[in-house]
DNA sequence: CCAAGGCCTGAATG
DNA sequence: ACATTCAGGCCTT
C-alpha cells in the first residue's frame, strides 16, 4: 500500500519554491507574507497569527494526481523517488517578488536578497522567543527608492520590483482576481508586469495562485526535456522564444494533463538532486 | 517574428 | 592573486 498522504518537508522546502525557510531544532519556520509558519515533524502547521493555512495543499488528492501524471518511465521514477514532495500554496505577493528577483540568478543570492528586503522593510516580530521579519507589505516596497532596494543586492531588478509592487498597490494586479481566473487569462495579465516573463509568470501561478497546469520552463526543465523527451516534444532550440514557449507548454499540458505542474516539480527535483545542487 | 547583446552580483572557475 | 564565466531570464534593439 502506497502512502500518498505523508509530506516530505525537507524535499518540499528544498525544491526551489520557497526561500525564507529555516530549520531550528525539530521545527521548520517560514516567512509567508504577513505571517510566520511553524511546522512540527509530523507536518502540523501553526502560525504567528494563529490563522489556518493549507500551505502544503493537503486538500489535493495526491493519489489521483499521481495517477494522472504517471505517463512514462521518467515521471514514474521521479514520483516514486520523491513521493511526499508537494507543491506549496504560498503568499502571492511574496512569491511574485521572489521570482522577479530569481531571474538570471541563483538560490543563494535570491535568498540573501529576500532576507535583506524583509529585514529592511518587513515588520519585526517575536514568535516562539525568536525574532522574525515578516515579508514587507506591497506599499512598503512601492514607496521605497531604487537605491534602497538596490542595496539589498538585486541590481538592475530594483526598478522592476518597485514598479511591480506599485501595480499591486494600485490593484492593477489583484491576486484574488488572478486566483479565480484560468491559467491563460491570469498569465496574460501577470505578463504585463515588468520583470515578469514566461518562466517567472509560471512560477508565480503554480506556487501561489493555484494554477496546477502552469509548467515553468527554465534552463533546467529544458535540459530535462531534451534528455528524456526530445522526440516527444520535438525540441529544437536551446534558448526558447516566447512563441516556442507557448507551443511547448501546449504540448506539455496536453501530454501531462491538468496537473502538469506537479509533474514539473517532481522532474525538476529529480534532476537537480542528480546534479547535487545546494538549495538553501 | 527572431537573434543578439546587455544587465547587478558574487561564487565558482581558470 | 586576479580575470573571466556563469547562474533557475527579461528587455531592448
Amino acid at each position: 500500500m502506497i502512502d500518498y498522504n505523508t509530506i516530505n518537508l525537507e524535499n518540499t522546502i528544498n525544491s526551489g519554491q520557497v526561500f525564507l525557510w529555516t530549520k531550528q531544532k525539530e521545527f521548520w519556520y517560514g516567512v509567508n507574507g504577513q505571517d510566520i509558519l511553524k511546522i512540527n515533524d509530523s507536518g502540523k502547521i501553526t502560525s504567528y497569527s494563529k490563522k489556518k493555512y493549507d500551505f502544503f495543499r493537503d486538500s489535493d488528492d495526491m493519489a489521483k494526481i499521481i495517477r494522472s501524471i504517471s505517463k512514462d518511465k521518467t515521471t514514474k521514477m521521479a514520483l516514486k523517488k520523491y513521493l511526499g514532495l508537494r507543491l506549496v500554496r504560498q503568499d502571492p505577493f511574496q512569491c511574485y517578488i521572489s521570482f522577479i528577483i530569481s531571474s538570471n540568478s541563483n538560490i543563494q543570492k535570491i535568498k540573501s536578497s529576500l532576507e535583506k528586503i524583509s529585514a529592511k522593510f518587513g515588520r519585526k516580530i517575536q514568535f516562539d522567543n525568536k525574532e522574525f521579519h515578516l515579508f514587507p507589505e506591497p506599499k512598503k516596497i512601492a514607496n521605497a527608492t531604487i537605491q534602497e532596494i538596490q542595496n539589498c543586492g538585486v541590481g538592475y531588478r530594483a526598478k522592476f520590483i518597485i514598479d511591480a509592487a506599485k501595480m499591486v498597490e494600485s490593484q492593477q494586479i489583484d491576486f484574488r482576481y488572478l486566483a479565480k481566473c484560468n491559467y491563460q487569462d491570469a498569465k496574460k495579465i501577470i505578463l504585463t508586469v515588468p520583470g515578469i516573463g514566461n518562466k517567472v509568470a509560471d512560477c508565480i501561478l503554480l506556487f501561489s495562485l493555484d494554477k496546477l497546469d502552469a509548467f515553468p520552463l527554465d534552463r533546467w526543465m529544458i535540459r530535462i526535456l531534451e534528455k528524456y523527451y526530445l522526440e516527444k516534444f520535438e525540441l529544437e532550440t536551446k534558448s526558447i522564444t516566447e512563441k516556442q514557449y507557448d507551443i511547448l507548454h501546449e504540448k506539455i499540458t496536453k501530454y501531462f494533463g491538468p496537473f502538469a505542474g506537479y509533474a514539473q516539480q517532481f522532474l525538476f527535483k529529480m534532476e537537480r538532486e542528480n546534479y547535487q545542487k545546494k538549495w538553501l
